[in-house]
DNA sequence: CACGTGGCCTGCCACGTGGTAAAGACTAGA
DNA sequence: TCTAGTCTTTACCACGTGGCAGGCCACGTG
C-alpha cells in the first residue's frame, strides 16, 4: 500500500530511525548508509507522510491566507506573491475565502484551521475591534490592510491616509476643483474606507478646497458595480458635475469610468479618475488608470517573514505594525494620452 | 497547552473514546452524555487535531487546486468557484501555483502533496502526453482545460474547437473578411491553442473565407503583453490590415485592443475583437469584450464532484471526459455601442 | 429465575513520524 | 593491549485520533 520509512529501512537494511535521520539531514550518518537509504527511497518512491510528520513535530510548514474574494485582482495578485514568497521559505499556502462573511471570518480567526496551519495572514472585512480581543486561539496572525484592532496582532499595510492624500493632491494639482470621493462606507468596521476618506479630506483642505459632502459617495462594496452605481448617482445629482473622482479601489474606478464614458464624458478631459491598488489591468484599460500602488511584494514578504518569526520564536514577540511603501502611478485617466 | 479529547473526556467524566464517538456522530450515545461532552468541548474550546485525524483515518478533507497563475482572472475566478463548491462539500482547498513551470507541475502531479490532499484539480500547462503516463502516484486527479493525455485521468472542459468556431463565425457573420487569430502556440504541449486554432480554421472554411497564415499569430503566453506584441506585429506587417481578431484568451484581447486604440483605430468599427474566457473585467472595459463564456461554475462543480466520487469509491471508476457548456457573449468589441 | 438481546460506553491498538538517549563501532593515545 | 573519546546507528516512546471488539447494564421473554 503506502510506502513508509519502515519499507525503506527494510530495503536499505538499516533501522527505521536511520531513514528518518537521513531524511532530516541528521549530520552523523555515514556516506554509505546515506547512499543506500536514498537509493531505497528512490526505488520505492517513498514520500513522507505529512499528517504523521505534522502530528509528531507539531509543525506543518503550511500557512493560511484568508482573503475576502479570490477573484478580486488586488487579492489574487497578493495571493500570488504570498504563495511565491512562502515557497521561497519552504512553506505551502492554504488559501481561504471569507467572502467578507462575518461567520467565516470568525471561524478563520478563531482557529478552525489552526490545527494544520502554522500561522495566518488575514485580510479582514467584517471583523472589528472587539472580535480579535476575544480570540482564544494562539496561532500567529498577521493582519493585512485593515488594522481592525490595534496592538493585538501584527499588522502590515501602507499609510492609507497619506496615500489618499497623495492621490487627491495629484487631482488638485491638475487644477481640478470639484473632486469627488467614491467608496466611503457606512459600516463602522471599515477602517480602510475611513482612512482613505480622511486623506481625501486632508488633501482638499491643504489645497484650499472646500469639502462638499455631496461629493463623498458611500458604496456597498468595492466592486466595479458599486463604482457604477456611485458614479451614476453623482451624475444624476443636482448641481455642477465633479471634474475629478478619487475612488477607494481600482475596481470602483473602472466602474466609474465606464459610466462616465457611457454618459459621453471624456476621461480625463471632463472628469479625471484615480483609483487605488494598482491592479494589473489598470495598465491596459482604456484609459489606463492612475492609481496608488502599494508595494505588494513588500507586503507579502513582510507578512510571511513576520509569521515565520513568530512561529519559530518561543518567547512572545512584541506586536509590530509595519508600514509598507506605496507610490502614485500617474496614467491616462488623470494625465491624458501622452502625445 | 493544546486541548485534546482526553481533556474533554476528563471534564465531562467519560472515556476519551466517548468524546471521539460524540464528535463523529456515533449513533449510540445517550443524550445526557452527548450534552455533557458537547458542553465540555465548548468550555475548553476543544478543536480536533487535523494531523492526528488525518493520520488515523487517512482522510484529510482537503483537495488541491493547481493553476498556473493565481492572478490571471480566468484562474482566480475558477479558484473562487472551486473553493465555494468544495466548501459546500465540507472540503478545504489547498491552492498551488505552478507558474507553468515544468518541474513544479511534475512535482504537483507526482504527489509531492499527495499525503495531505485527497484529490487534485489540475490545470496543466507544461506537461504533455507522456508525463501523466509515468505517474506512479495514485491520488485522484481531474484535469481542467488542456486534456494533456487521453484516457488516463478524468477531464473537465468545454469543446474548444466548437467554441472557437462559434466565435470566429460570429466575426464572419458581421461581414468581416480578414479575420486574424492571436494566440497559437509553438509549444507542442499546448493542446488548447491547437484546438482553438482548429476551430478558427474550420469557421473560416465554413464561411468560405481563405485562411491567410500570416494572420495566425503565435504568442509566448496568454497575457495582455503577449496580445500587445501580437497585435503590433499584425499592424506592422505588410498587406491589408485585418478587420477582425479572434484572441485565444480575454487577456490577449485586452492587449490587442489597447494596441489598436493606441494606433488610432476604432474597435469594433475598424477592427472587431473577440476573446475567450469571459473574465469579469470584460463586462466593464471600454469597449466591453465579446467573448466565449465557459460555464465555470459547472466546471468547478463537475471537477469537485468527480474527485469526491473517486476518493470515496473503493473500486476503480471508469475515466470520464466531461464536456461543459459554453456560450458566446456578444458585447461592444464586435457589436459596437448599442444606441 | 435464567437467558438472550440490544443499547451504551470503554479499553486496546495502530496510523507514520521525530525526539531523546543509550548502545554499538571505531579511532587514537598511552 | 587497554581506555577514553568520538562517530554512527539503534531502541523506545509519544504525538492525538478513529476502528474494532468486548464489557456492562437494563430490559423483555420463555
Amino acid at each position: 500500500m503506502t510506502v513508509t520509512q519502515a519499507d525503506v529501512a527494510a530495503r536499505a537494511g538499516v533501522a527505521r530511525k536511520t531513514v528518518s535521520n537521513v531524511i532530516n539531514d541528521y549530520p552523523h550518518v555515514s556516506d554509505d548508509v546515506r547512499a543506500r537509504v536514498l537509493q531505497a527511497i528512490e526505488e520505492l518512491d517513498y514520500r513522507p507522510n505529512h499528517a504523521a510528520r505534522s502530528l509528531r513535530s507539531g509543525r506543518s510548514r503550511i500557512i493560511g491566507l484568508a482573503v475576502p474574494e479570490l477573484d478580486v485582482s488586488y487579492f489574487s495578485e497578493l495571493a500570488r506573491l504570498v504563495v511565491e514568497v512562502a515557497q521561497d521559505h519552504g512553506l505551502t499556502v492554504m488559501i481561504m475565502q471569507t467572502l467578507g462573511d462575518r461567520d467565516r471570518e470568525l471561524a478563520v480567526v478563531n482557529g478552525t484551521y489552526s490545527q494544520f496551519v502554522e500561522g495566518l495572514i488575514y485580510s479582514p472585512v467584517a471583523l472589528g475591534g472587539g472580535d480579535l480581543e476575544q480570540r482564544r486561539d494562539k496561532t500567529p496572525i498577521v493582519l493585512l490592510g485593515e488594522r481592525s484592532s490595534q496592538g493585538l496582532v501584527d499588522h502590515v499595510g501602507i499609510d492609507n491616509v497619506a496615500a489618499a492624500r497623495v492621490a487627491t493632491a495629484h487631482l488638485a494639482e491638475l487644477g481640478r476643483r470639484r473632486i469627488a470621493f467614491i467608496g466611503t462606507q457606512h459600516r463602522p468596521s471599515s477602517e480602510i474606507a475611513r482612512l482613505r476618506t480622511t486623506g481625501y479630506r486632508e488633501a482638499l483642505a491643504a489645497a484650499g478646497l472646500e469639502v462638499d459632502e455631496r461629493l463623498i459617495v458611500p458604496t456597498a462594496g468595492y466592486h466595479r458595480k458599486d463604482g457604477m452605481i456611485a458614479m451614476q448617482s453623482l451624475l444624476d445629482a443636482a448641481g455642477p458635475r465633479p471634474d475629478a473622482v478619487f475612488c477607494a479601489t481600482d475596481l470602483l474606478a473602472q466602474g466609474a469610468i465606464r459610466v462616465l464614458l457611457d454618459a459621453g464624458l471624456r476621461v480625463p478631459e471632463d472628469v479625471a479618475v484615480a483609483g487605488f491598488d494598482d491592479i494589473d489591468e489598470g495598465s491596459y484599460s482604456t484609459p489606463t488608470l492612475t492609481t496608488i500602488s502599494p508595494d505588494k511584494r513588500q507586503i507579502a514578504e513582510t507578512a510571511v517573514a513576520r509569521l515565520l518569526a513568530r512561529a519559530q520564536s518561543k518567547t512572545d514577540l512584541a506586536i509590530e505594525d509595519t508600514v509598507s511603501n506605496f507610490s502614485l502611478v500617474v496614467r491616462e485617466s488623470t494625465a491624458g494620452r501622452p502625445h
